[in-house]
Order: C-alpha cells, then sequence, then structure tokens
DNA sequence: GTGTAACCGAGACGGTACGTCGTGTCTTGAC
DNA sequence: GTCAAGACACGACGTACCGTCTCGGTTACAC
C-alpha cells in the first residue's frame, strides 16, 4: 500500500539519459521529516533539506514544486506505515484504537508542526488540497469505513440501504473522530491518553446508538 | 467584552514620551484581516500590512512580535465581536447554535487562512500558542460551558459534582465540537449546512444522553 | 578668539522663552568628540550622540541642521584650541613648527576620521564647504599669512608689490604645507615626526628662496 | 596594467558550480561610477547601485564586503586607465603634466566625491586603507618614481646613493605632489590650472634643486 | 505674580537603507 | 537526462538611523 516514492512527473514520452536516483528520493524524504523534527514547519528550507539529504536544490525541485508538496509527501509516508485497524472485537474498542493511533501519529513532532501548516497553505491551493486528500486524509477515512463495516458484520451497527445517506454518515463520523483527536492535541495541546480514549468513544458509540434506535 | 487594541507590552513605568497612537492599532489590525482576505496566510508580509495601514515596519514591530503575533490578535478580535450564545430553549438548539456561528466565522477567508497556520506555528512556540489559548480558544470554550449550564439548569443535564470530572467532560466535549467544525470546513473542506449542523447536534446529544444515563 | 559655542540660528526676533543650555551645547559637542574618538565618522550617529550627551535628539537638531555641520562645529573647536605660531626666529623653523601643529591636530583620531569626512560631504554640498571654510580652514590659512609677514619682517622673503600676485602665491603656499601633511598622515598613514618636518620645511624654503632669487 | 575585473576572494579550490558573470563585474562598477556622479558617496546605496546595475544585491555583497570597498575598486579603474607619463623633455614639464593629470582625475565627480570619503573610512579600516593604497596611491605613487628616474638620466637630479633616503625623498616628494593638488581641488575647491601648475612645478624643482646644490 | 513662549526629556512616528536569507531558476562540468 | 555545486534575480526579513512630531513639564523674561 506504500505510495511510490517519486511523485512529480516522471519522464514524458523521452526514454534517454541518466536515471533519477531512488536513493536520492528516500534520502530527501527522510532529510525532510528530520528537518521538520529539528526546526520545525516554519523554519525548515529548501535549501536546508538538499544540504542534510547530500542533494542539490536541483534535485528536490525537479520531483517537487515546493515545500508544501514536498511535506505532504513526507508525511504521508508516515501515515502509510503507521495506519492499520487490528480488529479488537467490538466497535467501543476500535474506535478507541483508531483514536489513539490517530493520536500517536499526531503527536510525533514532524507530523505536530507540518500537518496543519499544510492545511492552512490548502485552503488557497485547491492542487495542494487534493494532494493531501488523497495522501493524507483518504487513508485516514479508510479506517473509519472499515470500522463501520466491521461493526455493521457483527450487527452493531445497522446496514443503511441509502448509499447517499451512508455516505454523508461516515462523514460525519470521520470528521468526529480525526477533528477531536486533532483539536485535543494541536488546539488544546493536550495529550490523547487511554482514559480520554475511551471516554470519546464512549460518547461517541452512544450517540451512534441513539441514532440507531431513535431510526 | 471587547479586548484592548494596543496587544503588546505597554511603557512600564515612564509616563513621558509621545504616546503610541491609537489609530494606528486599529489600522494595522483592519489591514492585517485584509491583507489576510486577499493573499492568505502564506503570502501576508509585515511590509504590505504597514503599507496598507499607511504605518511604518517599525511601528508594527514595536506592537507585535512578529506576523504571528499580529494575526492572532487581528482575527481574535473577530472572536470577539461575532461569538454569542442565544438561548435557543433546548440543549439541541443550543448546540447547532453554536456549531453554525463556528463555522461562520472558519468561513470568513481571513479566518480560515490563519487559524490552522499559526496554531501549527504554535507547536513550537509555547508563548505563541498562551496566546492563542487566551485570545481565542478560550472565548470558544466559554460558550460551550455556558451551553452546559444552561442545559443543567433546564434539567437536559445532570449536575456533575465531581468538578474534576466536569472539566474532564467539558474539555471532551469542546474538543469534540471545535475539532469537528474545525476538520469538517478546513480539512475535509465542505461546508458546515444546517443539514450537517443538525446531524452532528443530535450524534452529540445522543451521546451525552446515553453517558448520563449509563451513569 | 573662540568661536561662539552656539552655531545655528539663534531667536530671530523674539526675546521672550526659556534660553537655550549653555551647557547643553558644551556636552553635546564634548560627546560629538568622544563618538569620533570611539566610533568614527561613519559610524558616529546623531543619536548616539544624544545619549552620550545626556540631551534629547530634538535639542541637537535645534542647534545644528545634521551630522555633517555638528561635526565641523566639534573638530573646529579644536583647532580654535590648539593652533597659534610662536616665533622660532626664521622662517625654516617657523614652517617647522606649523608643520608639526598641523600634524599634531591631525593626528588626533577625532581630527583624522572627520576631517577628510565633512570635506567629501562638502563636495555636494555648499553651505557645508563655507562652513568648513569659515570655521576650519581660514583658521590654518591665518597662521600661513602669519609666518609670510614675519619673513617679510625679517626680511627672509621679498615684499611682493602685486596684491593678487600676493594673495595667489599664499594659497599656493597654503596648499602644498596642508596637503602635503594631510597627505602624509591620512593618505600614506605615516608619521609626520621631526626628521619629516625638517625635510619638508626645508624643500618649501628652497623653493621659495628660488623664486624670490629668480623674479 | 589593467587590474582584474573580479575583485573580491574568488572560489579557493573547488571549480564546480556556475562562473560568476564578468559581465555583472562590469555592470557593476560602471553603475557605481554613475551613482557617484549622480549622487555623490553620500547618497550612493547598495541597493541603488544594484539596481542601475540590472543585479540583485547579493550578486554586489559576493564580491564586495561593502560601499567602501565597491568605491575603491570602482574609482581605482579610472587611475589604471587615466593615469600615465609622457615624456615631457625636462623635470619641469613632467611635473606639471602630471599634476595637470592628477587634477583631471580629481575634478571627475566621481572621484571628487569618493575619494576623500573612503580615505576617511580608511582612517579606522586597515584592510580598507591597504585596498587603497595598493588600487590607487601606489599606482600614483609610480608615476611619480618613474618622473624622478627620467630626471636622473637626464642629469636634472642626483643620483642617491643610499637607498632608504631615496625612498624618504620619494615619499616626500610625492606626499608634497599628491597632498597639494588634492587640497588645492577638494578642500580649498579652485581650480588646478596650467597658470597653478606651473606655479607649483617651479616652486617644487627650485625646492629640489637647492637641495642638490645644497648637499 | 502671572502669563506665555521657547525650551527640555522622552519616545513614538513615517521613511529609507541596511545586510541576510530563502525561493526557484540557471549554468557549469562530470557522469 | 540526471547530478552536485553554486551563482543568479527577486523579494521579504527584522534592525538601525534619520529627522519630525507629540507629549508633559520647566524655566526665565515681560507684563
Amino acid at each position: 500500500m506504500s505510495s511510490a516514492p517519486s511523485p512529480a512527473p516522471r519522464r514524458a514520452g523521452g526514454r534517454t539519459g541518466r536515471p533519477r536516483s531512488t536513493e536520492a528520493d528516500r534520502a530527501i524524504l527522510g532529510a525532510t521529516r528530520e528537518a521538520l523534527v529539528e526546526l520545525g514547519w516554519g523554519k525548515l528550507t529548501m535549501g536546508d533539506v538538499a544540504a542534510r539529504a547530500g542533494v542539490a536544490k536541483t534535485t528536490l525541485y525537479r520531483r517537487w514544486a515546493g515545500k508544501n508538496e514536498l511535506v505532504v509527501d513526507a508525511v504521508a509516508a508516515l501515515f502509510d506505515e503507521h495506519l492499520e485497524l487490528p480488529d479488537r472485537g467490538c466497535l467501543l474498542a476500535d474506535i478507541e484504537g483508531v483514536v489513539l493511533q490517530f493520536a500517536a501519529l499526531l503527536e510525533r513532532p514532524e507530523t505536530k508542526t507540518a500537518l496543519m501548516a499544510v492545511v492552512a497553505e490548502s485552503t488557497r491551493d485547491n492542487a495542494l488540497r487534493e494532494r493531501i486528500r488523497s495522501a493524507i486524509v483518504d487513508r485516514q477515512k479508510a479506517l473509519v469505513l472499515l470500522g463501520r463495516e466491521r461493526a455493521q458484520a457483527r450487527g452493531e451497527l445497522p446496514l443503511e440501504p441509502d448509499p447517499a445517506g451512508a455516505a454523508r454518515t461516515a462523514d460525519l463520523i470521520f470528521d468526529v473522530i480525526a477533528g477531536a483527536v486533532v483539536h485535543r492535541t494541536l488546539v488544546s495541546a493536550e495529550p490523547v491518553d487511554a482514559e480520554w480514549a475511551r471516554g470519546f468513544a464512549a460518547l461517541l458509540v452512544g450517540g451512534l446508538a441513539a441514532a440507531a434506535g431513535g431510526a
């Protein structure tokens, strides 16, 4: 499921010439994460990343259009590696698990400083927003969707006949889960520990049950 | 409830010298909001703000340490002016109201582009985080606390005897509400309309009721 | 012979009001010389002079139009105090004396750094040039004229009947003496010691004698 | 005899990277002279020079440490181009020639405003003094030395057996010639015309002859 | 004695230039 | 065609001085 290491437009038609160094790709993304940890989004510079990676600036710009795109790819790799949904047997436990997993990712210094920054930039750059969505957000949402399927298979949640309504509900739940974790971590700047996760999961499952019962 | 127009450290003990121009304060904050709308956080520059305000750059730096601090104060004024909680009669309606109000604020272009950017910066700057908290976040949280008090007065929510537990719950609810609205607006980039607000409020009230009943 | 301590336009017609502090005048000129010694012309600032003098910047600008005028007056005071021509008995010794006296003044750090700087500025500012001429140059030239008179009285130099020719000759001799000392001190950056002064005086007296004899 | 166009420290050992633009060198020095003529030393700014040269400020600072160094090199080029000593047949005429040539250079507006300014700065900056000496002063002094050699070859001046004494004498003559011309031009602010040059040359040759005869 | 007008300190003000840094492009020669 | 190196045009940074302008307060002379 890991994305291609080199994201930018590859050779179009031509086939000749020296091929791109895949070593450089890895070194650049690693250097980017390292720089994010040490400097944070605001102080990270392309020149510094290039120097850390032992690479010329030209090599960066050949692959990524700018700092935003580079950072999105660099943190996306982390979401790739660290997000999965082990089956914990019931909806409550699955939500707790996904919440703790999101939180663990957001607590990492590179993610913490980068994620909201690129989201902020994306409010004025649709291409960037799409890149974030496909590289990061959709991966998170997939977990939520998977969790719902499992809960429906277990009979904990009703099957929704209307596909549009089902999508709306899934979006709502996703925004609630991801939003709560992000807000807790970055805005309130307090830890998402097991206790908080338990309380949050209970609240959400309670709400879902009420909605199901009321319907 | 409007915050003092001049945010930075004022003269300590001395009384001499030409006093700071309050006109400049207003012009600068106004110019900052205008520049946020036109240029967005990323392209906003101190020099441009100064020029718009008809003010020298030094006048900005005399009052604010940098772009982050300036922008926090500029958007904080909006939260000051536009957040209140009209009593709509029941908890569900109050939540819907507060959600729509948060969302209206976040949809404004100046808020949209600025808020997550300063939050991102605040992950590496504790002074900035405190400034955001006191200037923006606490104002939001006050609404949530007020809403709970009203619901308790109406008997919709039980009084919590343990003050620590009450604070934890309030924090949880606040992160859920604010987080969901922020995530919907900025990350998912989809509108918070009446329908979404209704669905979200229903989910949350259901969860709260379940928690109250289960206890 | 000491010039008025306060050089700038005094009250025109009015007579009332608080009189200017003569203490401030002295403090400012002293501070200027001190700053010239410590910082040199290039790094000297009006604000720094004001601070050293324990005076507001306004007080400086009430008296002097700018850095150039202030510095000219500050160093002019030194020329006032330290230039005189003791009668050494013969033209050769008088020239040696005046050379050593000029040199001693130019070796002072405040004079060294300031004099050529204001001369350079004066190439584009006629008012400044006039100020330099009357405050500094004319005082030097007076010594040369006095020396010639004495030499003529002693019979070492012939009386020149044509006043225009006399003025031309005096100007030439003045430029030769002052120029040689200035160039030696500031451009060649080597000391004007007794030996150099003797050699120079001998050269000049030889030239004058040849001119007198040839005529 | 023309100096290298690029004055600042060149790359040490490395050979890679884009080479510095020699076109930029020329454009910058030309723009500097132009700015000196139009604005004078005091109003000349690095930014303005860069703009005139169609070059970024960083390109200036890559080559020169500051305004002083840049201006020295810019005017040094003029001394390079315009100083030579045509053989006029006798010492008197040679001195007249060199005086008029020095004067013509000093009358140029760029030289007039710049030369004393950098000399003034050099009183506090030894590196700058050395730069001035090697780029400007030594070129002038070479003419004086050449003139003496010719005069000695012609038998107008005696050969001096003691090399130290010869050097002292040459320095003295150089300071007298250059100093007199500079003082006449910049301090007295009067023209060095043919008549003045004749009078000065006569005075100096008379002095030299007297010294030679007296010895 | 009481105006009152010019002075004084402090320090904020609109400007201009500074010298540095980051961006994204380009130009080398090597591979 | 890619690579490392590094120069390039551009533009923002945050600072330092400039010379001016308020402030509140203080003299000293004229009434």
